[in-house]
DNA sequence: ATACTTGCAAATGATTTGCCAGTGT
DNA sequence: ACACTGGCAAATCATTTGCAAGTAT
């Protein structure tokens, strides 16, 4: 866990951009890469390495799970990406540009939702006093989702 | 990941209420049980599962880690224990008697802290909304603590 | 040409499982 | 006596690392 300058949040909202702000890192456009990138766009939400490799589209330049941690990783450290953790098992990854601030997930059923600015605000206000300054964008807020209430 | 009966949480305040809430569930007074319990109270906070084995006393009749997982779940079924987990890297493993009902930890330097009544609700309040009904009890509330906030 | 990348194999860390011998009740 | 447990080895899952061969620039 690189301290790295603490995700710039890139925000690239297409293929091209995200290609562009690769090059602006310095980094070099490989066809892994540039499949990485392609995967992230195609999901529908936060994926799992193996997700993002294997299913989602057919074929797939990145045969190697390495690899594909490595990029997003990498990615990662730019600030295009970010990971998030639901319950236990593999982390999700997700354009940093389509997802927003914060998430709630169901640690019953997996199920889970994005939190909008003023929610993320309220909660952070909620904390405050503590004097952390609370994300919810790696961990989100875990809880039971409707659905899996129990007396409801 | 057994749905069981959703934690009874029995809060026994000793060694021997443990014990006895042992018998009570129908399992059997072991002798790594009764020292997994030890730790568990000598414990000052969540300790991981390898911490509860190997360090905290010396003399220790569970000298296997499968021991130690397995008979962590038995008593988290029983609701005597709960295990939370602060960031990346191995889980941790408190009583349910000697923790509050929520935590906030710092995903950078791995502080935490725990939270007081009025500000779970707080922050159970501010997602009501979205039908999720929050636990901090298993997945704290990540962010910087005080340290590691930057600008300060 | 050369440094950055990839793929493959093998290593790690956390936790789980199979199995048989041991022991609480 | 007998079902429940403990210890040990081996299996899993998610992720990381070492390295030699490949490639973007």
């Amino acid at each position: 866990m690189t301290i790295a300058s603490e995700h710039p949040d890139l925000h690239a909202r297409n293929l091209p951009a995200a290609i562009a702000a690769l090059r602006a890192g310095g980094l070099r456009v490989s066809a892994a890469r540039r499949a990485v990138l392609e995967a992230l766009f195609a999901a529908e939400g936060p994926a799992t390495a193996e997700e993002l490799a294997s299913g989602l589209d057919g074929r797939l330049p990145v045969s190697d799970l390495a690899s594909m941690y490595r990029n997003l990783e990498t990615l990662e450290e730019l600030g295009l990406v970010r990971h998030v953790h639901f319950g236990h098992g593999a982390g999700r990854y997700v354009l940093s540009a389509a997802s927003g601030c914060g998430y709630v997930a169901c640690h019953r059923c997996g199920a889970f939702t994005e939190l909008d600015d003023a929610t993320v605000a309220a909660l952070r206000d909620g904390i405050e006093h503590t004097g952390f300054v609370a994300r919810f964008t790696h961990f989100p807020v875990v809880g039971l989702c409707p659905d899996c209430v129990p007396g409801t």
